[in-house]
DNA sequence: CAGTGGTCTAGACCACCCA
DNA sequence: GGGTGGTCTAGACCACTGT
């Protein structure tokens, strides 16, 4: 069908980006520049530049502009691998920001690990960015008992789960994930740089050691753009 | 913040919604309606109900109207847990329509499995409603030599893996996932009842037997709003 | 300061759904 | 045939980014 203005419009600008060299460095023209290229009103326009967001072929940064997205990471959050790691696995450069600690009740985390709503946990919010984009906001919670100095550690270059194995010997046993499509609120978008409301993608963990303790819980809020979940399994009824 | 009006315009209706008896019967006035109740033009209005259906709090149906959306289902990919078990499991009413069988090749579940392109597959298109609400487009490439009559079965009753158990004696061993955020296409969007460009979720799995033969490739298409993936592991690197 | 996207107005016509 | 959402126009002002 496609008798939508600007659903052609989107065909158009689908092809352009699939082409050779189609935009210098990445970048998009102005909208009112692509408006009057094409005839059309911004609103139109707008409308054609978000099918293609939802596609996850272009985002937006900020007031910046318009740009075409890299490949999607591939990421299995079933596996221990760091960040690091599988980011630079795949031929991209990894970066991480630390946001925040501290050690405080959380509710969420403590319903998930199934401990009492007051117990505390080391927290880690973290940011971090893969080709400079950044694309993934986080909070950890781990359980203190567990892991007693971690945030004297450096948590920012080393994989939390290395730290957490080779410095508390803990074996990360059993696992419980949830994971779901959402749209970013006004704290995650701020810190991704993107406005608020736009598609992201949760991917919440419960984790426990081989003997069943509770060790951490964390929430990762991704750019719906900039991922793809893969899961690899053996045997399982 | 929320200093944009579209902004408030959300935050009130969010709250509308989630009180008791918000809207009767789970559909929202028009949207002229609402427009000129909030003082407003339709395209902010809109603005707003776009915010509340990335969130998945409601969604719309052809050219019908706004619905507000129902709690989303738990699914587990990695089981074979039959989809009209799942869920009822959780108190709502499964259905599904077979659309088409065939029985050709298909280069994507071909490459997928690691088969000549050009070899032939069972396939099964279908669609599943969840009481009532069409949340799932997906096709089946099950390997012809794994279960020859298979297209003779009842494939909207029966769960496919307990067919392919009990009638060929298969163990699915090996499987390997993928999962990404997608916009629906428009073949999808039609079979689901929505505007192309609606946000989906894509599932797609490859499955192995014991043997480690190919036996069948799938590719889900899901509203974004209808699913909440879980998965849960034991021990693993 | 110039240029960008973000937001908003006040209309219009069309395609489709349902009574 | 009346009402719904889907699409579109031609402007406007604001907030922020980058220089």
């Amino acid at each position: 069908m496609s008798d939508a203005y600007y659903l052609r419009l989107t065909d158009h600008l689908r092809e352009l980006l699939s082409g050779p060299e189609a935009f210098e460095e990445g970048r998009l023209p102005a909208e009112r520049t692509l408006a009057e290229r094409f005839r059309t009103t911004r609103v139109t326009l707008r409308q054609a530049l978000a099918q293609l967001e939802g596609e996850g072929l272009i985002h937006r940064s900020n007031r910046r502009g318009w740009f075409v997205s890299p490949a999607r990471l591939d990421y299995d959050p079933t596996r221990d691998a760091g960040f690091n790691d599988y980011v630079r696995a795949q031929g991209r450069r990894p970066r991480t920001e630390v946001l925040h600690t501290d050690t405080r009740p959380h509710r969420p985390a403590a319903e998930a690990l199934g401990l009492p709503v007051d117990c505390s946990f080391h927290h880690i919010r973290r940011r971090r960015f893969v080709d400079d984009r950044a694309v993934l906001a986080e909070s950890l919670w781990v359980v203190p008992a567990r892991a007693p100095d971690l945030l004297q550690g450096d948590f920012a270059a080393n994989s939390l789960w290395g730290e957490l194995r080779s410095r508390w010997g803990l074996t990360l046993a059993h696992r419980s994930l949830r994971l779901y499509s959402e749209a970013l609120a006004e704290r995650e978008a701020a810190e991704l740089g993107v406005a608020p409301g736009t598609a992201g993608l949760s991917v919440r963990r419960a984790i426990f050691d081989a003997q069943r303790r509770p060790v951490e819980y964390d929430e990762e809020h991704w750019l719906h753009d900039a991922l793809c979940i893969t899961v690899e399994l053996e045997n399982k009824a």
